[in-house]
DNA sequence: GTCCAGGTCGCGC
DNA sequence: GCGCGACATGGA
């Protein structure tokens, strides 16, 4: 649950054990209480739904199959510890709406910045403690999405997303369509607001297509450190690396990332 | 005051 | 297609 940093993002609130967060469904706001028992999941909170499994399928990337990468670490020394450790799943969001809006906070900025820009925008525009829809974005304008929440600039992204969404002039459904080629899935995503190159590829991952190694100032910082004696090299460099993971790459950098 | 953080965008060549 | 500066914000 906490292999990058999503449980620290509002709603989403982690007491080292429980993984809580408030949801509407159906019409109501519940606050659902998720823990792990023996790699099984466990939900309190709400009664059993369509609507609640598939976003709980989406928050623990239940759909996603990575056995291929597991038997892949089998025979990799450095990442024999990760098939035993459980490691291979993000968290997400209930929704894509809710990762795009939360990579663009952390565009650019320092985490705490990012942790404070979300609390802030679920504060003032979920009603009830809920991750807001897009509509409740949009009731507001950029301007106060941006001084009242601290977005910054993002609050141009956040604000032409949700609007953009809402209007009908952006269909997340479309966008994502999982039958899609994983390079037109990038494509799509990339074409997103405040979305580029960096986003695009966390987004894929969150899809469980790992093709990409979303560059930033994390990875290269990792890949310098841990393989150049701090020199710096170029990001072609970096990536060479780890081409032989195939559609694996971010999944195999991540599980370097948070070691054994 | 300056630099920079889990980048993106628009512009000029 | 590629390099470059601007962009809000807050902490070092």
């Amino acid at each position: 649950m906490t292999s990058h940093g999503w449980y620290r993002l509002a709603p989403f609130r982690w007491d080292g054990k429980v993984l809580r967060r408030m949801e509407l469904l159906g019409g109501k706001v519940v606050e659902l209480a998720i823990s792990a028992t023996r790699g099984a999941l466990r939900i309190e909170g709400a009664e059993d739904s369509a609507e609640l499994r598939r976003r709980i399928a989406r928050m623990f990337q239940l759909d996603v199959d990575i056995a291929e990468f597991l038997a892949m670490t089998r025979d990799v020394a450095t990442h024999q510890w990760v098939e035993a450790a459980g490691f291979g799943r993000l968290l997400c969001g209930a929704t894509l709406w809710e990762d795009i809006v939360k990579i663009i906070a952390t565009t650019n900025v320092t985490w705490s910045q990012t942790v404070r820009m979300v609390e802030l925008l679920v504060a003032k525009c979920g009603p009830g403690g809920v991750f807001p829809s897009p509509h409740d974005v949009a009731r507001f304008s950029e301007r106060e999405l941006q001084d009242d929440c601290r977005l910054g600039y993002r609050a141009k992204s956040i604000h032409a997303l949700a609007n953009g969404i809402v209007r009908g002039e952006i269909d997340l459904e479309k966008i994502s369509d999982p039958r899609q080629p994983t390079a037109e899935l990038f494509a799509s995503y990339k074409r997103l607001p405040g979305i580029g190159p960096y986003g695009a590829a966390h987004l894929l991952a969150m899809d469980g297509r790992h093709d990409f190694i979303a560059v930033d100032t994390e990875f290269r910082r990792f890949v310098r450190e841990t393989y150049h004696g701090g020199r710096r090299v170029s990001d072609a460099t970096m990536l060479r690396r780890y081409k032989k993971w195939g559609r694996w790459q971010y999944l195999a950098y991540w599980s370097e990332l948070h070691g054994p």
